[in-house]
DNA sequence: CGATAAATTGCATTCGAAGTCAAAAATGTT
DNA sequence: AACATTTTTGACTTCGAATGCAATTTATCG
């Protein structure tokens, strides 16, 4: 009630009518409301006088479209999803996906999990927000998946490589990256005994980066590995070494670790309370490539996502199935670069 | 063209019209389609009866309503912009943001910006988009403020309080909180000679920071301190802490950093490049409280901001604000919780 | 200059849900 | 049972911009 009566008010008094519509330009520039409307259409087939008229109006009355009530008839909300299921871990993409969509005139609608049991919830509010399409950095079950097919949005995973669905993903090849640090261990002719510390057992990336190392370490001869269990938190680096140390009675010559923020923990627990030397006594890799990995505390061996172009990738995949729905999934992986660091023994 | 013909084939061949709306579902049950809008308004009068037929439909329909229409008729999109500056630094700020708005069913535009230069440009999109309100953590000129009043929009800035604009904000105490960490300092009765490595110029919390500092070492009749600035990344830490040495020929007693990271990268230059302890020669104090101050590497002495309080202030008050938008401007001010580190010489 | 083609403009309708208001149904009262 | 009340319901209009189509203006050419 007040609220009405006040914004009425202002309406009146203030002689700044609070939305300016297409029809109040159209009426002050003496045209029709469609004429304003095609002003704002590129490519549309207006007369320099009109256009010139019409902006005037615009510029006079400080009117904007409403993207809103556009979108409700063009079908186009020029607005995605992004389902990320923890902001905290990786930042960067969301950064980078963020700056790209806006360069392409199109808007982000931030999703964020906190329990992964939220995502049927989320899913109801993109279905929703009409928005054009979606990128998911989070699981979603085969049905979820489903439901994009069936309301006809198009869908990117990143990181997340669904084998037996279709669907499209750009990824980092992660068994690869994997392997590569494996390699550059064994290169180093120094590392005899390995431990793994995994993500989350319900991380699809984890298992696939364990599964990478588990088989190139096999391939040269290594097959007991303490594996024990992290959730791609620093702290949990920590625990893991402690547990690692704690099952063998030492330390092994390689720690392997899921992600760069559990090295790091893994580092930091070795070093400042283990008080062994790293990688004088043993080495330590991560993966991921975050920015702290290049930081001179941890000169930490890992592999680089390419980040950028694995968000280009995504962005201009989305927006190729936004503009034809019928494009085919398709599945990108890039490979991660790896980063020598001195957490290696050499 | 080809796009209008497939979704075409479709909704006819597939038998899944694409587009449920609420008048399918009111044909569908047999009702009238205000029956239907009514069943999803929370409170309106509609008979058990009625609700159970409506809904039966909806699940048989798979019918979603369409917030964009919704939106248009109500003039309440349940969308807010979140503009940030840089993503990359303080991801939990947006992260929180981010949980609190999804808790009051509100939806989070995101807007990053690269350049401070896109701001009028960012402002077009979030007219457009018929926000409901906006939180800023990023620097806008006093016109965009204005304009943000002319068009009834709230707005609320996080950390950044502008003194002369009557505009709502919600802070961590810079001042106070570079004085506690200069108390600290002084108190261990180790530091006569200090340096400062401000942010960039244009920052205001920057110059807060470095205000604060430069007034409570004059307190303590310290008055020739160095400054060097640094534009909030480690590398500039790394870089201010060379310029520091270069300046006076040896480090000074304790080296203040406008932000967290440049104290990861001042801390680092020292200890790996220029081979001084820290604490042990010089100590290093930082502000914000990031995850990573807590690591053992750094066991930073910085100030944490409560990011958890001040996002819930953030988001109610911007709730209330758009729940009644006659409410005055208010400013809140949270005081930041020392943290004590081994960074610091004792 | 007149005829024809091409470009421009306006009218009327559409998108999907919500709100107004009056009619209809259910409930209560005597 | 007759009436007054309250609760439900549906017809119709609204939000603001885009678009198909017809009407109009302008350009082109013989």
């Amino acid at each position: 009630m007040a609220k009405t009566g006040s914004s009425t008010r202002k309406e009146n008094f203030a002689n700044t009518k609070i939305h300016v519509t297409s029809y109040d330009v159209a009426r002050h520039a003496g045209v029709s409301q469609s004429a304003v409307s095609r002003c704002f259409k590129p490519g549309a087939s207006v007369s320099k006088k009109m256009r010139e008229r019409v902006m005037n109006a615009v510029k006079e009355l400080g009117y904007t479209p409403n993207a809103i009530a556009r979108g409700l008839i063009t079908r186009r909300s020029n607005m995605v999803a992004v389902i990320v299921s923890n902001l905290n871990f990786y930042p960067e993409v969301v950064s980078e996906l963020s700056a790209r969509f806006t360069d392409r005139g199109v808007h982000v609608l931030l999703f964020t999990l906190d329990h992964e049991s939220d995502v049927s919830r989320t899913l109801e509010q993109v279905w929703q927000y009409q928005v054009d399409g979606v990128i998911a950095a989070a699981h979603l079950s085969a049905e979820e998946i489903a439901t994009f097919n069936e309301r006809n949005v198009p869908l990117i995973f990143y990181n997340r490589a669904y084998e037996d669905v279709q669907v499209s993903s750009v990824s980092c090849d992660q068994i690869e990256g994997e392997r590569a640090l494996i390699n550059r261990l064994a290169q180093s002719g120094e590392h005899q005994s390995y431990a793994i510390v995994t993500g989350p057992s319900d991380s699809v990336v984890s298992m696939q980066r364990t599964r990478g190392a588990l088989e190139r370490l096999k391939e040269f001869g290594v097959t007991d590995v303490i594996q024990v269990t992290g959730d791609y938190g620093y702290k949990s680096g920590c625990r893991a070494v402690q547990q690692i140390v704690e099952q063998r009675g030492s330390v092994p010559d390689a720690i392997i670790c899921a992600n760069d923020m559990m090295a790091f923990g893994a580092m930091d627990e070795l070093r400042y309370h283990l008080e062994y030397d790293v990688p004088g006594d043993v080495s330590v890799v991560g993966f991921d490539g975050v920015r702290a990995a290049s930081w001179s505390s941890f000169d930490l061996a890992t592999v680089v996502q390419p980040v950028e172009s694995m968000a280009e990738a995504a962005v201009s995949m989305l927006m190729d199935r936004v503009d034809d729905h019928n494009l085919p999934p398709e599945k990108r992986l890039f490979s991660g670069v790896l980063r020598d660091g001195s957490s290696i023994r050499r």
